[in-house]
DNA sequence: AATATTGTTCAGCA
DNA sequence: GTGCTGAACAATAT
């Protein structure tokens, strides 16, 4: 489940609980949530170190130390941080807990260990390792520069989107949303697509992302128009009040309007 | 009680 | 390289 505007909340989490303290202990719970290094060297690089500033990068949560190095959390599905004070307990499926001063802490918690935490010197280092693309939100992202990352690309439009060497932070559920605000056939070829198609894309995966991102933050509920709250069986869109429709493409689960998304 | 489902990444293949 | 399929992870819904 963790897409962009998850980890973005993630991330906005981690800067109110984690930023500025100080890490005096390390518990590796479960030492297969680490990627491409050990346990001992895991800790020994992160305990007696504070958490400076965080940043992001599609799906992935940078955690810049002062002492140089980021911790790179990555959520795989069903990841997700959480703080506890004092006393408190960390929560089920805890697999690593970061533990302050006071005793409060900040457990990563991922019930089917989908995912990873990375150890890396420089963010650059450590996307160009993965071969992302772009932050789907990156400011420098512009209209002409995503048709220039576009071109080229034979898919489907929905495979497309999910490619995170394409654009980085768009996942199974928000390629639907996108697709649907912007009236888009999953199936649709990219050549199929003119260009007033791909501006439309782009603005509507633009503030898809931006809203969903700030969702979190106040109400928590999706906007009435959204298709993601529908995704379950005989829902009708909110639009045109045709029965939404299931299938699978791009080898993933997905549901689209068949009335507002020609093929 | 077995099975489908769920998201992501990666391996394997044409 | 590209596009597609399926495996792996573990729990839960059916």
């Amino acid at each position: 489940m963790p897409e962009l505007p998850d980890v973005e909340s993630f991330r906005r989490y981690f800067d109110k609980h984690a930023l500025k303290r100080k890490v005096v202990n390390v518990e590796i719970i479960e030492a297969g949530v680490l990627g491409g290094i050990s346990s001992a060297e895991f800790e020994d690089r992160v305990k007696g170190c504070t958490f400076k500033s965080s940043g992001r990068h599609g799906k992935y949560l940078f955690g810049f130390m002062d002492k140089g190095g980021i911790v790179v959390f990555h959520f795989g599905m069903t990841g997700s941080l959480e703080y506890s004070g004092k006393g408190g307990e960390p929560p089920a499926y805890t697999r690593l807990l970061l533990v302050f001063p006071k005793g409060d802490s900040l457990a990563y918690s991922d019930p089917r260990k989908l995912g990873r935490i990375y150890w890396t010197g420089t963010t650059e280092e450590f996307i160009s390792g993965k071969r992302l693309g772009p932050d789907a939100l990156s400011p420098g992202l512009e209209p002409d520069e995503f048709r220039k990352i576009l071109s080229g690309r034979k898919g489907g439009v929905k495979s497309v989107l999910m490619d995170q060497h394409v654009i980085a932070g768009i996942g199974n559920v928000y390629s639907d949303e996108i697709l649907f605000q912007a009236l888009i056939h999953p199936e649709k070829r990219i050549p199929e697509l003119d260009n007033k198609s791909l501006k439309r894309l782009f603005i509507t995966m633009k503030k898809v992302l931006n809203e969903s991102s700030d969702r979190h933050a106040s109400s928590g509920k999706f906007p009435g128009h959204y298709l993601i709250p529908l995704r379950k069986k005989d829902r009708k869109c909110p639009r045109c009040g045709t029965r939404l429709q299931h299938g699978t493409y791009g080898g993933r689960s997905s549901w689209f309007c068949p009335g507002c998304q020609k093929r």
